[in-house]
DNA sequence: GCAAAACTTGCACTGAGTGTAACAATTTTC
DNA sequence: GAAAATTGTTACACTCAGTGCAAGTTTTGC
């Protein structure tokens, strides 16, 4: 009655998914404020507790996927070869716009979804610690690649000015979208505006 | 029995300035986290209401100069000439650091003020929101300056950097005060290398 | 001095988040 | 295949931030 994943791990998967769901439909609906845990652990049909133990906070229930951009970054800097870790990351992103990857994906589901974001101030709050976090963790990654100590400050800027580029290129890129231009245009014109700005921050470095 | 500020005035600012600073003393004795309101209104001689009166959110007991900060661009872009936005703009920060401006004073205090903030999640989370606010009000102040639409993308991705330049200069010379180097050369070496690549990501548009 | 305006306070409430211990389901072991 | 150990769920009681309101005080303008 049970396969490699276990019959706990897929009921509690499954779980997880649905208080998610749940979640998620409310918010869109009426707004993150206007929801409590209370409401959506009654019409999942489970204990308010297990909504905590689940996501521990509320916030968690909106975004829980940013371990998957982490380790597509962790992954294209070890894979590098001899190129300097910020072209290896910048590479990456140009690739990950040409192939169309769902990170990038513009359509009307990622509109609907930060709009609701837009419109709590917890979430936008929210979504700014997890771009300072994304921040932190590939300037980590960067000082690794080129052997510096982790807090170096080259480091830190590129990895800052980088997030930065992404998060405006892409918020341009849904703009365009709702604007029937061309998102990939406008992703890819800020995209490369931030990266030479990125590069000329760093001249001279191990960086770049 | 009164002058021109009032009476009535006197007292609120001094209850504020009360108020702030059993916060402040409490805050950084034993971490953010670890003092309640209640305990703050009891110690300031206050009602728990009066302190949220002052101060809405447990936050705000911490951060409550934004406005200065704000104030000073918005005079530098007010009166820059013909000058650029940008250009203006990084005139005035390196004016700040040559006067020793007490914006970016370095000693004792804002080490001790720093390291209570980064102990604290929630008060990283809120340095980092009002970092964002700060951003968005300058990109803009640079789109209004340069006769562009308020979320012109351009504008966004100066000013998230400029900000980013200026944060991790700050923390950069703070980390160079601790260990007896030169904290104006460490900030300039980042704020120089910051405004370098602002000025090549938007080579060629009006804002530079 | 008096009335209006502004500030303080107490009180009752909502909602997020935590700790704990009892209970139920699953997995492991023999 | 049943007993034991593990792990997840639940109920319960609690703390603390933050809000709304109405009653009480203080300040101010006249």
């Amino acid at each position: 009655m049970s396969n490699q994943p276990g019959h706990r791990d897929r009921k509690k998967a499954a779980t997880r998914q649905v208080i998610s769901d749940v979640a998620t439909r409310l918010f869109v609906e009426r707004g993150f404020e206007n929801v409590s845990i209370d409401e959506i652990a009654r019409e999942t049909g489970v204990a308010r507790k297990t909504v905590f133990n689940y996501f521990p906070r509320k916030e968690d229930l909106v975004f829980d996927r940013e371990e998957e951009s982490r380790e597509l970054v962790r992954q294209a800097l070890a894979a590098r070869g001899g190129q300097p870790p910020i072209r290896a990351f910048q590479t990456l992103m140009r690739a990950l716009l040409e192939d169309r990857h769902p990170i990038f994906r513009i359509n009307q589901r990622p509109i609907r979804f930060w709009r609701t974001v837009a419109d709590s101030p917890a979430l936008v709050t929210h979504a700014r610690k997890l771009q300072g976090t994304l921040a932190d963790d590939l300037a980590g990654m960067l000082a690794d690649a080129a052997g510096k100590p982790p807090h170096d400050p080259h480091a830190r800027l590129a990895a800052a000015m980088l997030m930065d580029t992404l998060v405006i290129a892409y918020g341009e890129a849904l703009r365009a979208f709702r604007e029937k231009r061309k998102p990939a245009a406008a992703f890819a014109d800020v995209m490369e505006r931030g990266f030479a700005g990125v590069n000329a921050a760093l001249a001279g470095t191990v960086y770049v």
